[in-house]
DNA sequence: ATAAAAACATGACGCGCGTCATATACTTAT
DNA sequence: ATAAGTATATGACGCGCGTCATGTTTTTAT
């Protein structure tokens, strides 16, 4: 309880708005990050500045509790905000000592970032094995079921997404998405735009993405 | 000490050779393993049978150290050696006693998995940012700088790959890989094949894989 | 040493998708 | 409300690379 008393004390909270960034690739690493609210999305960029987003963390996730953060090297990647979000901090120091103190939140740590690595295998598979209209559809299934919410039509995506968005999540163009989410809307597999799409048919999105 | 002595006594040693598996996808995961001898690669399939190579392991490498062996569900790839192994194991229950037992234990199996997650975004954005010829390049790279050993010509790496194992970790096909090594060769960036294979110019490599 | 099998090599062809151009619809700001 | 900016849409064109076919070299097995 004490312990526990220890451990907020050292949080901080911070918010950003869409546009900023929480860290750039190549910054120095200090703080590990807990996501409070709304979303933020890991991007790499190469040297043509082209971007790929990584990963979206949601409420819960958390970030560098990997290895940037302990080697002492810098932010293999950049974090921003989808929107408003909240961020909650802890220095370097703090976060070891936890871990040291509380050996169940170091076995959460090591499950989470398991999970995190087998998501990143996953995503590296499907990149090197199928072809765009299928990356998207996994896309939109993944997306459905961790941040999609019932609507009459079928499953509302929550978060809003431009077509470049998607293309950066799916190593792709935006012109390609566009062509292909206009083929999923032509055979009924989604509705809507933006922050208003729907997925209608997300057993068929699965087939796609699977086959 | 007494601890050292109790995780070494759950420890048990296997032995594998080529074409064998470790285990493959789908298993159930029952334990924990690490490399002592040998090189194991990690692998996924999708159904047309094609495969997808995430990672080559090492002496001293982890895995099922993730998510997959604590949830209780499958093994999310397969592991199979490229020759002959040694392989160390010890049972879920075992292994989380003592990440409970060590924090220290457990804080080095934290940084080690934070690196894996790294390198495996690393791939992703390679895979969905870069042409066949730049991932190659960037393989002969990390294979250079991670298993080469020193040579008269240049760095050779130890561990005997065929042109579809590369194919496998770059994404692309056999014949993709034939025709890039052999401008490689013409190029004098590399000589050699197979287990003979010798970096010559690795700068010019580094420079192909980060244009 | 010889046969069989596996790996390497090279050409032909076509599709997927990246690139560029141009037009329309939707958002945001004043 | 109007203008400016951003997102969506669609066509034309060409390159990268996957696929298939065929031949040569290297490795493995007996």
């Amino acid at each position: 309880m004490q312990d526990r008393q220890r451990v907020l004390h050292e949080l901080t909270e911070t918010r950003y708005g869409k546009g900023e960034f929480i860290f750039r690739e190549g910054d120095p690493t200090e703080y590990f990050h807990i996501v409070k609210e709304g979303t933020v999305k890991c991007v790499k960029s190469n040297p043509n500045g082209k971007e790929c987003t990584l990963k979206m963390l949601m409420p819960g996730d958390l970030f560098c509790c990997d290895a940037a953060a302990f080697n002492g090297t810098s932010h293999p990647g950049s974090a921003q905000p989808m929107g408003d979000v909240s961020i909650l901090r802890m220095s370097k120091k703090a976060y070891f000592d936890m871990l040291r103190r509380s050996p169940d939140a170091a076995l959460e740590v090591i499950k989470y970032l398991g999970n995190r690595l087998n998501e990143a295998q996953e995503k590296a598979k499907i990149l090197a094995m199928d072809r765009a209209d299928q990356r998207l559809a996994a896309l939109l299934v993944d997306l459905a079921t961790r941040s999609g919410c019932q609507d009459p039509q079928g499953i509302k995506l929550t978060m809003r997404l431009t077509r470049q968005d998607m293309a950066n999540m799916v190593g792709t163009t935006t012109e390609t998405v566009i062509r292909i989410m206009s083929r999923f809307k032509r055979d009924h597999l989604v509705t809507g735009m933006a922050n208003r799409l729907v997925i209608r048919n997300i057993e068929r999105l699965k087939a796609l993405a699977s086959t």
